[in-house]
RNA sequence: GUCCCCGUCGUCUAGCCCGGCCUAGGACACCGCCCUUUCACGGCGAUAACACGGGUUCAAAUCCCGUCGGGGACGCCA
């Protein structure tokens, strides 16, 4: 039987959510590093659905999982599920029963709730059970009562449990510190440890890539694979993702701002999410931050791990990280126009817009620079889409240190100008630029008003441009709208003088 | 409670293994200035950290010990 950890061979390393509600970003960067790991080394990444927990396991959350996974545009090249494996599962557990490694426990389910952990220390067995002969139990079981198979730990005998861990270091425990775990429930299903070694020692797992709460049960896990006879695979552990407040990040305590649903619909890029999900617990150690995905893979090793846990910065009011809404943002500054538009199309449907084809294309170069999220493409280019402007304030119009009548002067000049002008960015700022001489005012006071005039508002993309986009007839209309919104403006104005 | 892990700017981190190049580097955020037709982009600059206490050493963020702090595991959940 080859050895899966030999050096030199290719690795194969799995993810295995187990499918009890949406994909959190903590299980999404478990998943990268995975597949970081696989596709660096040319090795196998498989994808295991650790669904073994009958009770909790939803459809909705495999979609779910599956959506998030498919978002992220990361491959995998092996797919199983844990549930058509149950047969496997329960082999090995009576091979393991049959080496005298583990016994029934008749106690009934739940019983212990209150003292297997918590305050009185560390549950280790009932010995009871674990002393019972071979005669009764067989008794009992053939009798019908239901019993749960544990793990005989090897205690008294001062062995010591010991694995190297790629993230952690050397790590070692008492097999007298580790309490008799459960391998198959009461009702027969296998629990997670048996069916995650069990998998992964029959599908040659080489390298295993999880969370940090999984490091002590590691412990367990190493005495799984020995019961099998399999050689345990390498493991590495990942520092834990957590909230602000320092705890773990969970659904149930974080809600949505964890699920990488959200992260999706509000416009983030796969590869921005994973570049900044690459930065949480990982480092190139250049001093690069903003990188391509094949730029992190060719980067990517576990030395470049870190053993303290991160903060994933994000508070009710503002559910995203500053650091991956900012490499969203240059994500999206690198994109051609051609993608980004094509990105930004779904956003613009979901508003009700219906841009014509071709439309975005010439809207995506003025609003790249502008939004840091694709979601927010939707305010920031409204007015290129809309048949009516949103209603706006009329003071809007008037210039710094101007009033309503020089607003006035600029919009009229302006209806003028631009009936007269060729559109397009030359002609538009040579005529407009003329036409701020002519009446006396600076550029920055000509242009507001015909940019809150065709925008409806003063911030927006550069004036030519937009101007250009829009077309003339656009323009002019909207200029003439501005022209009798200051007159009503105006008059009010003239009287007070 | 028991066992395990961790502790550099507000946050993500480099440096730590192999002490001196560290008056601790980068990034985000924040603030200021410049650029500029608005907003943004971009450029420049400022503020900001070695948890604490002992030791070893000519020299410690780096090595050792302790303390404190945080986290994780301890389930017939995964």
């Amino acid at each position: 039987m080859p050895d899966p950890n030999s050096p030199g061979a290719a690795p194969r390393v799995r993810f295995a959510p187990s499918p009890t509600g949406f994909l959190h970003v903590g299980s999404a960067r478990t998943f990268i590093f995975n597949w970081l790991y696989a596709r660096h080394n040319h090795g196998t990444m498989v994808l295991r659905l650790d669904d073994t927990d009958v009770e909790r396991n939803t459809d909705a959350s495999v979609q779910s999982i599956f959506e998030g996974l498919r978002w992220l545009g990361l491959d995998w090249d092996e797919e199983y599920k844990q549930s058509e494996r149950l047969d496997l599962h329960r082999a090995a557990a009576l091979q393991i029963q049959e080496k005298g490694l583990a016994y029934r426990d008749f106690t009934p389910a739940h019983a212990g709730d209150d003292n297997q952990s918590g305050a009185q220390g560390a549950w280790l067995c009932n010995p009871g059970m674990r002393e019972m002969s071979r005669e009764e139990s067989d008794r009992r079981a053939a009798a019908g009562e239901p019993f749960a198979l544990r793990y005989r730990v090897p205690r008294g005998l001062g062995r010591v449990l010991r694995f190297a861990d790629s993230v952690y270091g050397e790590q070692t425990k008492l097999a007298d510190e580790v309490e008799d775990f459960a391998l198959l429930r009461s009702d027969g299903m296998p629990t997670y440890h048996l069916a995650s070694c069990v998998d992964d020692a029959d599908l040659r797992i080489s390298h295993i890539i999880r969370g940090q709460d999984h490091l002590t049960n590691t412990f367990k896990h190493l005495l799984i694979f020995e019961a099998l006879g399999a050689p345990a695979p390498q493991f590495a552990h990942l520092p834990l993702l957590v909230a602000p407040d320092g705890t773990k990040l969970s659904k149930r305590k974080h809600g949505p701002v964890v699920s990488v649903t959200t992260y999706r619909d509000a416009g983030f890029l796969p590869r921005a999410f994973i570049n900044f999900l690459c930065l949480l617990g990982w480092s190139p150690k250049n001093d690069k931050e903003f990188m391509a995905l094949d730029e992190i893979r060719d980067l990517f090793t576990l030395e470049g791990v870190n053993r303290a846990n991160a903060v994933v910065n994000f508070t009710e009011a503002d559910p995203f990280d500053a650091k991956a809404v900012w490499l969203n943002a240059e994500h999206i500054r690198a994109l051609p126009v051609d993608e980004l538009s094509r990105l930004l199309e779904p956003f613009f449907a979901e508003a009700g817009f219906n841009p014509k084809p071709g439309r975005v294309e010439l809207v995506a170069p003025l609003i790249r620079e502008r939004i840091k999220l694709l979601s927010e493409a939707v305010a920031a280019a409204d007015f290129f889409f809309l048949d009516r402007l949103v209603p706006y304030d009329p003071a809007e119009l008037i210039p710094q240190k101007g009033d309503a009548a020089m607003a006035r002067r600029v919009i009229e000049t302006a209806e003028q100008v631009l009936a007269a002008t060729r559109f397009d960015h030359d002609s538009l700022d040579h005529a407009l630029r003329s036409m701020a001489t002519q009446l006396g005012l600076k550029a920055g006071q000509a242009f507001q008003p015909i940019r809150v005039a065709v925008c409806g508002r003063k911030n927006a993309p550069p004036l030519f441009e937009t101007l250009v986009v829009l077309g003339r007839d656009v323009c002019l209309e909207r200029i003439r709208q501005a022209e009798d919104k200051l007159k009503s403006l105006g008059a009010s104005d003239a009287s007070s003088h």
